[in-house]
DNA sequence: GTGTATATCTCGGGG
DNA sequence: CCCCGAGGTATACAC
């Protein structure tokens, strides 16, 4: 990783054009390529940057990063006030718990924290729009979809609507139950999704979580 | 600016909890407090950050960074390999041309563009669940709600229906025609969108601006 | 490759 | 403060 102070401006021109004035910046230039111009503040977004692959061409204080789809950033350097490589190796990589996809594997293995007499018919039921996250059939048989969020939105009601409305085609599931659950589901998203006969339940992850050890002492 | 390059791990238990193993990473602390964790690739993302506001308490080789909501960072140091601190001072911010704003400007001035006669009523239009870009009227005098895009997709159909449905519930709007307009418009959006019967109309930014220009030409 | 959904999204604007 | 929408979103995953 190659880390470089200087004052500098900088133009990117692609999908949009956009200009940096004179002021001192951090230039990151990562292995892969990739180049990032920090400022001292604003969260971990870089001012400007660009996405490896690329080609890098330096031509004294003038560095011009260029992409394939021809989109280039221009950084002209006034002055460097330090630089340094250093060699990183590669990253072990980020383990993270407690995502979307946990969420749905634990409610896939405990239907209960949905509804009663749930059996699991399958998770990631493809329609030709896209997957459902579970498909369910309840103890009268009837189909049920189910859309999983962490945080419950307008988006994810809409995202359901147009599973239902797809799988209500289909003679083998018609007619399909909607439940949208989530860790929270904001009101906007409840008062939507009641309004179109969608059923919401707000589900607990540590407690589900509690769940999948208790079964697991059993054994 | 503080820059850290150090053998370490690092936890993070939050909004979810993630773990990175030990491996030489670069750590960045700007002047606002905010935090990252940066591996030597995968794109300008950190593996793992802490926004600002937050707390950073340094006990020897173990530093914890904590949000006021309750989330901390954790890392902990194995081998320092070195460091430095820049001032870096503030940043005079970065200048867009070309972003939806842009565009939403450029069709409020040339409705042309979007359909034959037609007049602005105004931009940014508010209903209860969020502004419409431009409501218009055409000659008939019938409104004419327009939603605008840089890229075409479904998402962009999903906001102007929702729209459309609520402002269809004001009697001095009622009945109100749908135009979905863009720079480019997928195929599975403009069939969503005509299958709901709202128009699609592709629009050419740069013709656009060239129109804008000459009109400021005859001045 | 396109299409779809997720994200500790980030960021900015308006109430 | 929350809500909403845009983003050079980036990223992963399925088809």
């Amino acid at each position: 990783m190659r880390l470089l102070i200087a004052r500098c401006t900088v133009d990117y021109d692609g999908r949009l054009t956009a200009h940096l004035p004179e002021a001192r910046r951090l230039i990151m230039v990562k292995a892969d390529g990739c180049v990032a111009i920090h400022a001292d503040g604003g969260a971990y977004k870089p001012l400007n940057w660009m996405n490896a692959p690329n080609k890098l061409e330096e031509e004294d204080d003038r560095w011009v990063v260029t992409s394939p789809k021809g989109e280039t950033l221009t950084i002209t350097l006034h002055e460097r006030v330090w630089e340094t490589d250093t060699e990183l190796g590669e990253d072990p990589g980020l383990t993270k718990d407690g995502v979307e996809a946990h969420l749905q594997e634990l409610l896939a293995a405990n239907t209960d924290a949905i509804g009663e007499n749930l059996q699991l018919v399958r998770r990631e039921y493809p329609t030709d729009i896209g997957p459902v996250d579970l498909l369910l059939r309840d103890a009268e048989g009837q189909a049920v979809a189910v859309e999983i969020k962490r945080r419950g939105e307008i988006d994810g009601v809409e995202q359901l609507t147009r599973y239902l409305e797809r799988m209500d085609r289909d003679p083998l599931l018609r007619p399909v139950r909607g439940i949208f659950a989530a860790q929270l589901i904001k009101p906007q998203a409840r008062v939507l999704a009641e309004s179109r006969g969608i059923a919401c339940v707000e589900v607990d992850y540590d407690e589900l979580r509690g769940i999948e050890s208790d079964e697991l002492k059993l054994f």
